[in-house]
DNA sequence: TTGAATGAAAT
DNA sequence: ATTTCATTCAA
């Protein structure tokens, strides 16, 4: 395999995650990595956590410090293998973490949507019987060295039932837009510069309508959130961009994020600010112990009402759908009026176009509020815990070892929480202390503290991050950002 | 490495 | 219009 694009993720050699969380002083002191972390370096935010992704980012420095030969595929591999042989009721305290953890984003960014790459080398499925004509023109993708790869499994379970749709609004204006993670830019704010950019409404970029499941729309996340630079301005700068190689790992002592912007002028050096390296938070504090133990049952209370409804109401949404063609960049051209047919149910949350109605509006302030149910109900990390799959070493995952969990219990911070950016309050915490509420994160998930570990201390889970919009005066993560002196 | 989400192809 | 696949990206 070799691709030699060079993914960012898969570089193994310098994990990113790696060394970042370590760093003592981070942890301990003050500022610290953990605010960092949560935004690209382009200023959008990164992804939540999934279920496996929490599990081994707790897990794996334990399996790595076993052994220490190995490298961090193989690390993935173990990982893998224990998360496979896990059993369902203990997954399901990870997968209600995610759950949250999702959540809690969008909460945050209530209008953000994810863009991958653009990536002109995907392979045509299917050539089969197809034929190969299509093979000449096989040109451009050419890429493709290695098709094999098989894989991924498809999942009989059904676990998941996506629905997804397909879209693509936006088109290239620019040649290289496709290149780029997001979609267009340029234009409609691209200025915006601060603050709050979508105040009102926002769709512009409705894009996203597609009528399917697919969570909303966002424009992209550049704008909203983050403050200055234009993206695509920023891709000219290149600063990072996307993906590819850039790789930073780590370094940069870290820069004073002096921008942020939104309150006060700060802004300066655009660059300087957002981007950056990030440093892991680590694992969102665990607060609940004990509570239910029980294990399996028990957490299924989510109830997710949250997501408030908004959709209701929804006007029209189009777009999205044509791909092709359009062009528009504005966007919210009415095209037809079809609802999305009561066909299926929308996720979540679904709210493309900014829903308007109060309560979003602000977004950012109404996050709180919103606050989806909270449910951390953690059980606790590996109870029973399947039996070691892998002898080799260590002990599986529901051995005691895990040196910051308790497996039993014992925490007792108190656990019920709110909602995840509950700090409403204006104590602000600095960036999420585990006991209170975390900025964005859940609360569940890290060490206990009383275990003391080394950095025990804070956990969070950053992903609040706040990002620099300026607005509201409200934006609890705002608070604790600042405290943090990120900004 | 799993899994969520996307974007485009296939149905 | 919906489903499926390939790809990204979270750590």
């Amino acid at each position: 395999m070799v691709h030699f694009t060079t993914s960012p993720q898969s570089d193994a050699d310098s994990p990113v995650f790696n060394d970042v969380d370590l760093d003592p002083d981070a942890a301990g002191g003050d500022a610290n990595a953990l605010t960092s972390q949560t935004l690209n370096t382009d200023g959008t935010p990164k992804r939540p956590m999934n279920a496996f992704m929490i599990f081994a980012r707790r897990r794996r420095p334990q399996v790595s410090a076993e052994n220490q030969s190995m490298r961090t595929g193989d690390i993935s591999k173990i990982l893998s293998h224990e998360w496979k042989s896990m059993l369902p009721a203990d997954k399901q305290f990870y997968l209600t973490q995610a759950k949250q953890l999702k959540e809690a984003f969008n909460s945050k960014y209530p209008d953000y949507v994810y863009r991958r790459r653009p990536n002109n080398t995907r392979k045509r499925r299917k050539p089969d019987s197809a034929t190969p004509s299509s093979a000449g023109a096989n040109t451009s993708d050419g890429v493709e060295s290695s098709p094999d790869a098989e894989d991924a499994p498809p999942l009989p379970n059904s676990a998941h039932s996506h629905s997804s749709g397909s879209s693509s609004s936006h088109s290239h204006r620019y040649p290289f837009d496709s290149t780029h993670r997001y979609p267009s830019s340029s234009s409609p704010y691209g200025s915006g510069f601060g603050a709050s950019s979508y105040g009102s409404s926002s769709s512009m970029y409705s894009g996203g309508g597609s009528g399917h499941a697919r969570t909303s729309s966002y424009p992209y996340p550049g704008d909203g959130y983050r403050t200055y630079e234009s993206p695509r301005s920023q891709l000219l700068n290149a600063t990072y961009f996307p993906p590819y190689d850039n790789n930073h790992h780590h370094s940069v002592p870290s820069p004073p994020p002096s921008s942020h912007l939104g309150g006060t002028g700060g802004s300066s050096s655009p660059n300087s600010g957002l981007r950056k390296a990030q440093s892991i938070p680590s694992l969102p504090s665990f607060t609940g112990g004990p509570c239910s133990s029980s294990g399996s049952q028990a957490m299924h209370s989510h109830h997710h009402s949250a997501s408030s409804s908004s959709s209701s109401s929804h006007p029209s949404y189009s777009h999205y759908g044509n791909n092709s063609s359009s062009s528009s960049t504005s966007a919210n051209s009415s095209s037809t009026s079809t609802p999305h047919p009561a066909t299926y149910s929308p996720p979540t949350r679904y709210s493309p176009y900014a829903s308007t109605p109060s309560a979003s509006s602000s977004a950012s302030t109404s996050a709180a509020s919103a606050s989806p149910a909270p449910v951390y109900s953690p059980g606790p990390p590996f109870t029973s815990v399947s039996p070691a799959p892998y002898s080799s070493a260590n002990s599986p995952p529901g051995s005691a070892s895990l040196p910051g969990f308790p497996t039993s219990s014992s925490s007792s911070s108190s656990a019920s929480s709110q909602s995840p950016f509950s700090s409403s309050t204006p104590s602000y915490t600095p960036r999420s202390l585990s006991g209170g509420g975390s900025a964005l994160g859940l609360s569940g998930l890290g060490p206990p503290s009383g275990g003391g570990g080394p950095g025990s201390g804070l956990n969070g889970l950053g992903m609040g991050g706040g990002i620099g919009v300026g607005v509201g005066p409200a934006d609890p993560e705002f608070f604790w950002r600042t405290d943090n002196k990120l900004l």
